[in-house]
DNA sequence: GACGATATAGACCGATCGATCTACTCGTCA
DNA sequence: TGACGAGTAGATCGATCGGTCTATATCGTC
């Protein structure tokens, strides 16, 4: 059985490295992953072999579930790609707006994982070319003019209401760039 | 004389710190700067109190040369309001080319400050505010109908633009951001 | 030339870092 | 029953953390 009916120690792991890199960085130590997830000091090393490999694997997962928040949000916004799209930034406004938003998990540690060969890189340049790609193919579906140049600007639009969101919450950036996205979208029908 | 021919232990401390925190992060450790500052640990103590207290001052310090660098690019591209708006974004483009960019250093700071009364805190909060200012004074030079609420949207535009390039390095956020900005700033005048 | 302020050099502090190790417990399955 | 794998508990490692300390050197100024 791959399956289980408690958290074994690495989904305990797992789930408290989450939130608690997202809180308080991934400068976060050993010792309080390990106090916070309830698990003995072996087992991280035993199933993620250190502290980097635990990183990696909350960023990773993060990714994948991030990624299918993309396409929920999408999906339950109907077949029209022009509200499927706009349905982003109504999301992210609220992601935005809950109490212990602290930007993009992403970014964040982009810029704190000073080792250039550290594998998280990787996965956030992956998660970014992701989601650049799911936009891509809803403006190719709304026969966007220059669905890659749009992409990259709705990446833009995306990544600055986060941001904008940690360093001045409650100014609704969401909704400033879900307009400025509107403008893109509607680019080249008059 | 509060002048000095040589740069002192505090100009040395306070360039070293502001090159090494932002190619590694505000998690660097003092001793690196102290090696980077050729400075004896005890200088640091006498003229900052301590760590943080060097790391606020280099955020207060780089904030007040980016606003002068922002006030500098406006000035430089003449008397147009929009030509100045536009000219940022320019200048921007150039600066996330530049080899070691490494995105914005507020919002790394602003993220990887875990303790949420570090005064670093207030110095992003209020350089972003004054760059949004300076932004919406020349929306109004402009007749923007609604300059506020465009200046929120510009923000988004330049912090957007600058994550993109620190996880995206090549592909011109910039260039992508100033066209949207183009789109903004044309609103009401058909 | 003496003084005081400002440096430097570096020992030293307790705390914490990430990581390794041993010893013990517990459940499973042969 | 007994061997084994997985997990816990916790001591321990060397390194590094931020910060304090003493001792010495250098400087400008009276």
């Amino acid at each position: 059985m791959t399956t289980r009916v408690l958290p074994g120690p690495r989904e305990r792991l797992l789930e408290a490295a989450k939130e608690l890199t997202y809180a308080q960085g991934v400068g976060v130590g050993v010792d309080a992953l390990l106090k916070a997830a309830n698990v003995a000091r072996r087992s991280l090393y035993e199933h993620f072999g250190g502290k980097d490999g635990l990183i990696t694997e909350v960023l990773r997962l993060s990714a994948a579930e991030d990624e299918a928040a993309y396409e929920r949000t999408m999906r339950a916004a109907g077949d029209d790609p022009r509200r499927r799209i706009l349905a982003v930034f109504d999301w992210l406004g609220e992601v935005i707006e809950e109490p212990d938003f602290r930007g993009c998990r992403y970014l964040a540690a982009e810029l704190a994982l000073a080792d250039p060969d550290h594998p998280g890189h990787e996965v956030t340049r992956r998660y970014n070319a992701r989601i650049r790609a799911l936009l891509e193919s809803e403006l190719r579906d709304l026969d966007h003019p220059r669905p890659a140049h749009a992409a990259d600007q709705l990446l833009v639009l995306i990544n600055g209401a986060l941001a904008v969101g940690a360093t001045r919450p409650g100014t609704l950036p969401a909704a400033a760039a879900r307009e400025l996205a509107e403008h893109l979208l509607d680019e080249g029908r008059g």
